[in-house]
DNA sequence: ATATTAACAGTAATGATTACTATTATTGAC
DNA sequence: GTCAATAATAGTAATCATTACTGTTAATAT
């Protein structure tokens, strides 16, 4: 993998917004550092950088989720404000737990959580 | 609400099929019995029966899947053969603990697991 | 029996993502 | 430093699942 300007970009806007952007978030803002970078070059990119797990995906509301915390973690998405938190939970205790009432062999998980985010709380 | 064949036939299809069928596999069913039944009509009837709560759905592969089972459940979906299976915990078990971790109002969630199934763990 | 209108078939449009192609830029060897 | 080989790009077209639109059909209340 050659090193291109581009990539580099793209990959530490995801990795200095936590914020679980989109394809189309992503390549507004390297359009700042890149004016005319190309929609399908973020995209392409994006998921070489998920192939080479520097990234993480996850789907909400139809449309791919970036995220570079590439650590074991679920996400909680607020009912009301719609902002993507990070949840951190032993996912290993939850999948062992649903090892014993199961005949497969779970080995992995995504947990999507909703509700009220802490910061709604107050209003609702 | 007014009654259609065609929307009976669609409720029926998902509930008989608990394979977690998508909108295409319910249109190819569907054909048989209501030949020239269009896909929209199935798209629309498929996202009536889950407003009014008859169906459910998920998103996997890209896809959405349609569910007859409206119980509170969760998917696990092999690694191997591609098959999704139903997967029965308690999810208020699993929500009242993370609850206790995070600072959020958690009131539901989604599940996705994955591994390998019963019948392709003796392959594999 | 008939008027009202929900639901339909058929088709066009949408929107996110991927594929294609001629051009540009990185990199390793000289 | 120069240059050849080719990975990566910009720009655009294509794809694919899903939704919207429109004139026609059929369910149902009177």
């Amino acid at each position: 993998m050659r090193y291109s300007r581009q990539r580099a970009t793209i990959l530490q806007i995801v990795q200095l917004n936590p914020i679980h952007p989109t394809a189309d978030w992503v390549y507004e803002q390297a359009r700042k550092t890149v004016p005319n970078i190309s929609l399908g070059t973020v995209y392409r990119n994006l998921n070489q950088l998920v192939e080479t797990k520097a990234l993480k995906t996850f789907r909400y509301n139809n449309v791919i989720h970036y995220d570079g915390n590439i650590e074991n973690h679920s996400h909680f998405i607020c009912d009301n404000c719609n902002q993507i938190f990070d949840l951190y939970h032993s996912h290993e205790e939850v999948i062992s737990n649903l090892n014993k009432i199961s005949n497969h062999r779970i080995t992995g998980g995504q947990f999507q959580l909703t509700g009220i985010c802490e910061n709604c709380k107050v209003v609702n």
